[in-house]
RNA sequence: GCCCCCAUCGUCUAGUGGCCUAGGACACCACCCUUUCAAGGUGGCGGCACGGGUUCGAAUCCCGUUGGGGGUGCCA
């Protein structure tokens, strides 16, 4: 943070999201997107924490921001990546730059109470403030303000995205720089700090192009040439209004717990307001980082799509070779996420279905449910299902008639199947029918993975037991 | 109120004046496959907001209307 002057030609793109406890998805999008373009033009990713005065005393924010970025692929030990750097460590350049822009006639002191302003607005009636402190020579003191001077005619936003865009200066307010108490509005510290390290480009959410004209004036009252702006569409909901952290889900740590891939959620957040060449949207980041030009991305908010999201997912799992899945499922294969006691599961009987689990789930977090039975120390019976299972004609027969054969047959899925089938036609019954009041006597549930590779894996003493157990349950 | 942005199937998008009878993906529906549930396969439904221009020709360019969204603090 020294020179002001970008002197390697490189391009300099800085990411400075606030800590407030989560990493919105949002936010996530945005940092693909520098870090794309960081990436694929030999530049920077500046990491700016935005931190205020609550952040500051939970630095666990901060860790959580850095945690999450470099879970979508953001590294800090990826030689792109520069900093963390933040912004408070810097208020006295900001201050420094504040006093300088009074000097030079670009800033004035005010000491218009918030209600005078008010006051004198609606007597106007005009809102905003009016420049009443303009001409009047203030000095600096407590309570006074420091506000930019607006210059005359119009602001021209050159947008990477939005093109051209342009704002007439008499429609800009004399901001703030400086509180009554001294210290330096975002505003101001955020242009300082981007001036500071060199910042070329600034690629955030639509949300701030009301502020750039502003910033952009500072830039150059500071005597700088501004950045290359792009303002990309931002995230909303199905009432397609912006995400909001009460009424959506939005963090994206929410959705790592859930058991989302991290290529996965990468790979949808880019879709969002851009797409891949071709017809195939699901595509490698390294094709990603190299097609991607924000020329192209769409002008119009995007509907963040939790199905679309769970579609990618599933995808991303299947392609997944069964080695990858099964080490991918380890998280929840222990500890609080596994339901079974630890001492009961057994990873050779896992890796044995992994391949079944593996076309069936959306998110990793459904494995536990899916193989549980295997590893429970009795059937969980769903109430529902059993219900739904026994009114069917011919179950409790069915039931007994499979426990008799059960107990003699050669132990393998095959045979077990052809036993089943066997006992189903007896009855009448289909294999569809017939293999259902065993299923839920095994595994307590109406669906699961095929039930005959299960079976065979669980053993015919597991199973002969559950069988009973439920004969004794049917009464 | 004022300022700014936006507008292709329900959703995400391809499309940059003729390749468009508007392509793909998700969702949905049907069928096939099938030991449940999935996965997979095949097919289907479905869109250029509206009105004016410009042009031989407009989803694509211009203007307007309507409809959405965002911003408007001594917040960040």
């Amino acid at each position: 943070m020294s020179s002001g002057t970008n002197t390697s030609g490189a391009p300099r793109y800085r990411f400075a999201p606030s800590p407030t406890g989560f990493f919105h998805v949002g936010g996530a999008r945005t940092a693909l997107y520098n870090w794309a373009l960081a990436k694929n033009e030999g530049g920077t990713f500046v990491l700016r924490i935005e931190d205020t005065d609550e952040a500051r005393n939970r630095p666990e924010w901060t860790e959580g921001i850095i945690d999450a970025l470099a879970w979508i692929g953001i590294s800090r030990d990826d030689p792109t990546f520069e900093g963390p750097y933040f912004q408070s460590q810097y208020a006295e350049a900001h201050v420094a730059a504040a006093e300088r822009l009074f000097r030079e006639g670009h800033a004035y002191y005010c000491d218009l109470t918030s209600e005078q302003i008010q006051e004198r607005a609606k007597a106007a009636g005009k809102p905003g403030y009016d420049g009443y402190s303009r001409d009047r020579g203030l000095e600096p003191g407590p309570g006074r303000v420091l506000r930019f001077r607006v210059p005359e005619g119009a602001t021209v936003v050159d947008d990477l995205v939005r093109g051209r865009v342009e704002f007439q200066n008499d429609t800009i307010e004399d901001f703030v720089l400086l509180r009554g108490n001294g210290s330096p509005m975002f505003l101001l510290a955020n242009v300082v700090d981007d001036v500071s390290m060199g910042i070329t480009h600034v690629v955030r959410a639509e949300e701030h192009l009301p502020n750039t004209p502003k910033q952009q004036m500072l830039w150059e009252a500071l005597g700088h040439t501004p950045p290359t702006w792009a303002h990309v569409p931002v995230l909303v909901n199905e009432q397609r209004k912006k995400l909001s952290k009460r009424r959506d889900k939005v963090a994206l740590e929410q959705y790592r717990a859930e058991g989302y891939l991290a290529d996965a959620m990468v790979n949808y957040l880019m879709t969002l307001g851009w797409a891949p060449q071709g017809d195939t949207e699901i595509v490698p980041w390294s094709r990603i980082q190299s097609e991607f030009r924000l020329e192209d991305v769409n002008h119009s908010p995007a509907f963040f799509d939790l199905k679309k999201l769970a579609a990618f997912n599933g995808e991303y799992i299947r392609a997944m070779s069964v080695d990858d899945f099964v080490a991918a499922c380890e998280p929840w294969l222990h500890g609080e996420a596994a339901p079974w006691p630890a001492d009961r599961f057994d990873a050779g009987v896992f890796r044995s279905l992994a391949e079944l689990v593996q076309t069936r789930i959306v998110t990793m977090s459904e494995v536990p449910t899916l193989v549980d039975f295997m590893f429970l120390p009795e059937a969980l019976i769903d109430q529902v299902a059993w219900d739904k299972t026994f009114a069917a004609a011919d179950s409790a027969a069915m039931l007994r008639s499979a426990r008799e054969k059960f107990a003699a047959v050669d132990w393998s899925a095959e045979a077990l199947k052809t036993t089943t089938e066997e006992c189903g036609t007896a009855l009448g019954l289909k294999l569809g029918k017939a293999q259902a009041p065993v299923r839920v006597a095994v595994t307590g549930r109406t669906v699961g993975p095929p039930l005959f590779e299960a079976l065979e894996l669980l053993g015919r003493d597991a199973v002969l037991t559950r069988l009973d157990t439920a004969i004794t349950r049917l009464g």
